[in-house]
DNA sequence: AACGTTACCGGTAACGTTTCCAAACCCCGC
DNA sequence: GCGGGGTTTGGAAACGTTACCGGTAACGTT
């Protein structure tokens, strides 16, 4: 059943069809309807591909994801693909491990899909104009940000909260109720990623108020996994450094480190208070509940379609969202 | 740059061109490796839209998910989509609510897109062969199968553990440790889940153990949200009926569910035991470390994709694999 | 030397759309 | 009743590929 079929039927040429079918003007009222009805009526779809190679671009979208450890970006992968979709376009999605070439494989989907736009989630925030010379459609960093970068700023979007200032407020909570000793655990990727971004955060936060970073009170994790957390908040806790609260810098990491340090004698929030940034849901439901920052996922995911949407349809050109976090404050 | 340029390019016909490219025989190993360089050379990248509209068919594969509360789903998502690209075609993801129409909204997707097939996520499992004859691919049910339902086997495959048994056996595990009312907490959602395939498991246990299920050891959540299960477990756990070991349809819900039984007073494990199936990697994380009949997700994700691309590329017929989960004992 | 076989290659018609451009139509005022 | 403007329509050329079919050349075989 293609779009001949349909003229046929309505005794039209395919050309007629194929305005009504996209809302073009110049056709009149009665073959508009009558084209419809025999839309309807016949279970005709139009072919994608077909149009996608005459209009040289497809509806997709795509999203290239790094982290599959950590369980914000599932929540984030949800919303964004609930988003995409509503407005009637196609998520595509890649993953990519960190040693990937994370540029290199949104650009070449790019090229093979025709995509719209790409929406990056969780990558490196240092990327630098050559690098980034490949990717010429419109793009969105989700949850990150080129803040330390050499980006121009026009040339992308981006929706993030801003980790930095998030992790000296985090700190600052914890300072605020008299803490000198804080900890912090911190993932040490292979490259720059959102740890360092907080980990600047936290020793701002310490040198504000005339601390100076205690390099034996900074625990350093494989990755943002849970397991590896665990290792690196056991390790502290039982290399007999003293502190009295720690920094996190992600809630999947901060429930590993609190049973950690439970399972080496220290209580929490008894021994050591805890606070991390990300506000997953289930982190509201372990005992003690976390303290932490929420970054407004539903919000971000909504925000970077329609940001990027509005690029790719011409409404506007890049913007930058900076959101809020918001402290939900636990037992911990 | 075309497939017509590297023709020209190399001086040969665009039919040699597609040839090489395509890896079909019939054409001399200079000529072969001379498209190979100017295409190397020119950056070139296949039309995919063209490919696709010639052969009628694209190399895409359609991911329909339903049930966007569970984290479960988010691990699954990420090894199929990794899979999926690894084997070199493209996941499409939709996203569904209770009750809208899954197979519709894939039935659509497979056509609009030219799918080659379909997995589809946490779905209703009575689908009759009527309401599934929009589809024409290959599909695979992953995380859940038509045990019950009328739908012949040999026409789709599925990937899963037996539901009703693994309850049967979380429940078996409470009755060995001599626990005799055991209640229970359910998804209550619109049309059939799994939540119903893993009460029948919990009914069943208890009468074979010659107990009679009593209706007000039933906690019954709106959703699978851990918000709703916080609600309907405290619900129970105020009623004032007595209980020592609760069975739990998912981990998600049971992390909120000790939440919500400790609130209320109830110790956990002290008062009562709990043992839910799922085995989420933060469930081990929390205090207790929760007792689950784990879903080995990374092998389900690719065994899913694995038999999919099977039944696609010809190489078998559908089957039905049935994956065992493993008890993770935990403090609970 | 004629013929059949094979190995390689090129031309061309599809695939189903959209988008020009030109043609047909209609209504109106003169 | 005839040009002229606007509104609708149809024809046909693209878009980049693949697949079929036919053709050429080289090489044996008799």
């Amino acid at each position: 059943m293609t779009i001949k079929d349909i003229a046929r039927l309505c005794g039209v040429s395919v050309s007629t069809v194929s305005r009504v079918l996209n809302d073009r003007p110049d056709v009149s009222p009665a073959v508009r309807e009558q084209v419809w009805e025999a839309v309807r009526s016949s279970n005709y779809v139009p072919n994608n591909s077909a149009r996608d190679l005459v209009r040289t671009s497809s509806d997709a979208i795509g999203l290239v994801v790094r982290g599959v450890s950590n369980p914000f970006y599932s929540d984030i992968i949800k919303v964004i693909g609930r988003e995409i979709d509503a407005a009637g376009y196609t998520m595509v999605m890649q993953q990519i491990n960190s040693t990937e070439d994370e540029i290199g494989r949104g650009a070449l989907m790019e090229r093979e899909k025709k995509l719209r736009g790409l929406i990056f989630l969780g990558g490196r925030w240092d990327y630098s104009p050559e690098e980034l010379g490949p990717i010429t459609v419109p793009f969105v960093c989700c949850s990150f940000t080129n803040s330390f970068g050499s980006l121009p700023r026009e040339s992308y979007s981006s929706v993030t909260i801003e980790d930095d200032l998030a992790a000296e407020r985090a700190v600052g909570e914890l300072l605020k109720l008299g803490h000198r000793r804080i900890a912090c655990l911190v993932a040490e990727t292979d490259d720059r990623s959102i740890s360092e971004l907080r980990w600047h955060g936290y020793v701002k936060a310490l040198r504000a108020a005339g601390i100076e970073p205690d390099e034996a009170l900074v625990a350093r994790a494989h990755s943002f996994s849970m397991e590896d957390a665990y290792a690196a908040a056991a390790r502290l806790a039982s290399s007999g450094a003293e502190f009295t609260a720690m920094f996190i810098i992600a809630d999947a990491m901060a429930v590993a480190a609190i049973k950690a340090l439970s399972d080496c004698g220290r209580d929490v929030p008894g021994d050591c208070s805890v606070i991390a940034i990300d506000g997953l849901t289930f982190s509201e439901y372990i005992r003690p509940t976390l303290s932490t920052l929420c970054q407004p996922t539903a919000r971000m995911g909504e925000e970077s379609v329609r940001i990027l949407l509005d690029v790719i349809e011409g409404r506007s050109g890049n913007r930058h969202l900076i959101v809020e976090p918001v402290l939900r404050r636990g037992a911990s």
